[in-house]
DNA sequence: CACTGGTTTGTACTTCCAGTACAACATACG
DNA sequence: CGTATGTTGTACTGGAAGTACAAACCAGTG
């Protein structure tokens, strides 16, 4: 597959929101054609029928998301402040990007079936979790745990349903306000857990 | 929609893996036709097409989920304890229908369109998780947090995921023994959370 | 038994849409 | 200029969803 031009690119992202609202199957390639200004003809020169068009969008979300986590992974902090901060820069890229998030929601099951997709939904989401659950057991900031992967996928599972989520339900003007606030939630979730008990002084996370 | 008799019911079942598989759009009308044995005439008198098939199936699922929890949560343990049930009785039911939740994740975005799927997906997964936390929070098993629904929301997430993930990943010879272990993580994970710290001798949960 | 109303099913048909073919045109670059 | 590479309109093909319908089938019921 060809990489498509910049301006193609650009113009295709018209056709997000159409996918988002009614599902890849519900719209039709003439419809992204409209939508987008970009002829039938031509979207089928560069693009490999409708499911390329998805993966573009999709790999192109995930790819922001893995850029943003990356970053936040770098910091020299403990592993329990840099997942801290992989949870913000995560739910900010999907806030800031609703309707490709709403896209990824609803042709999940295409997206996990489109292999390029399947493995970049991995590095993207889950396997920074992995990796930092780890780190945080070797620097002591974060306990030990029994079955590692059956949590850090629940710890995907808890950041990634609550972000989609607030991404799906409404296009907010602040999303990285929102989506500190959202983190905060998430992360004393995580670290806290829900149990009644006391708490230390040098507990609080914020 | 007439309720479809109960043996063509079952017989739908032999649709079950061939649409997790290969997803709805990938299996034919025909397709299911022949794996079910019933002819596409008879599955067109009594279903209103594809999607149909798909809702039949799903809600299904749904209803034994939302049973199975509903009598988990009804105990006169606190909320706490019924939380830890519920997550049980959730993946046990998962688990015990691989098929049905690879269909479920695979074509999420149909089910999220289609209005009363939507509404058993709610009943089923998220509202008697939120029940749970409001219990928690009234009777002093479960700490109160500033944002109720976005925690709710995660705590959702952290049981989906792991549990939708274990059942697409393998079916398994002893589902409920699964269950049983992979909830033990997840609910030490949600109730006492990654945090290194000093935990106390009662703090213990089991 | 014969009549009646709902099921069941085979077959043929219509419709819709993804994807293809191809020719005409544009643009760029040597 | 000429060759290569992109752009686009138009017409076509193929496959699958869903429909139409008639023939057969199976209760019950009088």
């Amino acid at each position: 597959m060809r990489k498509l031009p910049a301006k193609l690119a650009s113009q295709l992202y018209g056709a997000a929101e159409l996918i988002a609202e009614r599902g890849l199957d519900g719209t039709k390639i003439e419809d992204i054609a409209e939508a987008t200004g970009i002829p039938k003809a031509t979207i089928y020169y560069h693009l490999d029928g409708k499911n390329a068009v998805l993966e573009f969008l999709l790999s192109d979300l995930l790819d922001m998301i893995a850029g943003a986590v990356g970053v936040a992974v770098l910091s020299a902090e403990d592993a329990r402040t840099r997942l801290e901060a992989a949870v913000v820069a995560q739910l900010g890229v999907m806030l800031e990007h609703p309707f490709l998030c709403r896209a990824l929601v609803g042709d999940l099951g295409r997206a996990t079936r489109l292999p390029e997709l399947a493995l970049a939904l991995r590095a993207a989401f889950y396997e920074p979790i992995e990796q930092l659950l780890a780190d945080g057991v070797a620097d002591g900031s974060l306990r030990q745990v029994p079955n590692p992967g059956a949590v850090a996928l629940s710890v995907f599972g808890a950041i990634t349903v609550a972000g989609l989520t607030a991404a799906v339900e409404g296009p907010s003007d602040d999303p990285s306000a929102d989506a500190v606030r959202l983190s905060a939630s998430i992360s004393e979730l995580i670290f806290d857990g829900l149990a009644t008990r006391p708490r230390r002084a040098d507990d609080k996370p914020q």
